[in-house]
RNA sequence: GGCUGGGUGGCAGAGUGGUUAUGCAGCGGCCUGCAAAGCCGUGUACGGCGGUUCGAUUCCGCCCUCAGCCUCCA
């Protein structure tokens, strides 16, 4: 039984659907105008994962996930690069979908973007200001009004009360109360703009995913995603938008990833330490980075380090390992361990214990790999069927060992054929019992990043 | 200040009211010309102080401490 943490009731809970075997799961995207760091990098990995596991337990999941294709900073960034912000847009959308496509997120079923909503988003606004959840200000900006909201905190175990002895007193703007929030901006001279009831003008964040989300799964779905900063004021104020409207409940589970931090601290555009997915995988090849993220789990926080990245690089090379050689054939996995894998991840997607069961599997390949072919290549199946589930273990042994980061000149100098030739003289040494020349070629190699291993059958080289 | 969530062995990172997480690193051994990989063996880890209990790292209270949110942020 599938136990999800859901962070509106603050425990886990048995997973049931709204309609029997559909899932509809929302995701909150990114907004595009630079390129992913590792921390979207998290919840595309995270949620990808939650998405084929529910799809492996016979789920038909509808999985959205959005891309906010028109906020302050979209345009503020076009304007600097003196870029139509659209194509701004564009670049970064396809760059996105790069770095997902190699980190081996399999693509949402649906990717609704802001700007493709505005009707829903002018129609929802509508139906807010006619219950007067809504206000326009007298600068004709579009307000919600937080304090006719009773549930109002709900979600990040806040309330009106606190959060109004705390808020920070901006007398520059319009609203009637500090809590109260945008809706709908009228356009300044040169900004993106859209006709609406209430002058052109554009949407505010948050009334851009209540209007994707319940156009794309309806006004009631199952799980709501994001990252753990979305959690206020963003997903509250969906809340209250959508539930303002529809006066029924708009989401049963809200699931929240944890983050990615440097040095203890959140890795985050404006603190500026942040690494994007491009940069680390000039380093570190793309499954290292998708095993890193999967170490810890989803919401706990995932320290960024080079070691951390190393260690993840360490045990994928393990894994791995037990991998060569083994024959692809279509066999039966092994039940015992597919329920040990299975009881990890359907206790709320726990990935740290659920690869703890692939290590075992690796490590009975290890022991039976001579003894008894059969069975190992019944375990390397159950070993590559569980990698499947998280998204790793796929690619050819041989590739991943001897593949090179981008951006790395590991082995520089030495091409594959110029290696193997190497390899030879070094083996023409060895059986002339030229040990001191085999060895400096070996060393050679290895000052290059190239390992020799010396099996029974024949000499093998990886990267470091 | 308010609200969340943490503090686990050398490092990373799960988990549990009493018995081995797992990976990396270390140490001893096997294998090897030597290595590498692998195998076998090997670690008085659970922030502090109280409480509940036959027994707590695990439950409760307090304290210390870290991170996050309360302004845009995945």
């Amino acid at each position: 039984m599938l136990q999800i943490y859901n962070t509106l009731k603050r425990k886990k809970e048995p997973f049931k659907p709204i309609h029997e075997g559909k899932v509809g799961m929302y995701v909150c995207g990114m907004t595009v105008y630079d390129y992913c760091h590792l921390g979207h990098a998290r919840v595309m990995v995270v949620f990808d994962v939650v998405v084929r596991w529910l799809r492996s337990l016979g789920y038909e999941v509808n999985y959205v996930r959005n891309i906010t294709d028109i906020d302050d900073k979209i345009i503020n960034r076009a304007n600097e690069n003196g870029e139509e912000y659209g194509l701004l847009t564009e670049r970064f959308i396809n760059a996105m979908h790069e770095d997902a496509k190699s980190l081996g997120v399999l693509p949402p079923d649906n990717e609704p973007r802001a700007t493709g909503h505005i009707d829903k988003i002018i129609q929802l606004i509508d139906q807010l200001v006619k219950k007067d959840y809504a206000y326009v200000a007298d600068n004709g900006d579009v307000y919600y009004r937080v304090n006719k909201f009773a549930d109002y905190g709900k979600l990040s175990g806040k309330n009106i009360e606190e959060l109004v002895a705390g808020a920070r007193v901006d007398v520059a703007e319009a609203k009637v109360d500090p809590l109260d929030f945008v809706l709908w901006k009228l356009a300044k001279p040169d900004e993106p703009s859209w006709e609406s009831p209430w002058g052109a003008g554009r949407p505010g964040w948050h009334i851009e995913c209540s209007a994707m989300s319940t156009s794309c799964l309806g006004a009631h779905f199952d799980i709501h995603g994001g990252g753990m900063d979305l959690q206020f004021p963003h997903h509250e104020n969906e809340i209250a938008q959508s539930e303002g409207v529809t006066g029924k409940q708009f989401v049963n589970l809200w699931m929240h990833n944890g983050f990615v931090r440097v040095a203890e601290e959140k890795m985050s555009k404006s603190l500026g330490n942040f690494f994007t997915v491009r940069e680390i995988l000039q380093r570190y090849q793309p499954e290292e980075v998708r095993y890193f993220i999967l170490t810890s789990h989803y919401r706990s926080p995932l320290n960024y380090s080079d070691e951390n990245l190393d260690l993840a690089r360490h045990a994928l090379m393990r894994l791995y390992t037990a991998l060569r050689d083994t024959p692809v054939e279509d066999v039966a996995p092994v039940t015992e361990y597919m329920t040990m894998f299975a009881q990890a991840m359907n206790d709320d997607f726990n990935t740290p214990v659920a690869l703890s069961v692939l290590f075992e599997v690796a490590h009975e390949i290890n022991k039976l790999r001579d003894a008894d072919m059969t069975l190992t290549v019944t375990l390397a199946t159950t070993l590559r069927t569980l990698g499947n589930s998280l998204g790793i273990l796929q690619d050819d042994p041989e590739n991943y060992l001897k593949a090179a980061p981008l951006g790395s000149d590991s082995g520089a100098g030495f091409g594959i054929e110029q290696i193997e030739q190497m390899i030879n003289r070094r083996n023409q040494a060895r059986s002339e019992r030229e040990f001191n020349k085999a060895d400096q070629i070996r060393d050679e190699l290895l000052g290059a990043g190239i390992v020799l291993e010396d099996g029974a059958g024949g000499t093998t080289w990886r990267r470091q």
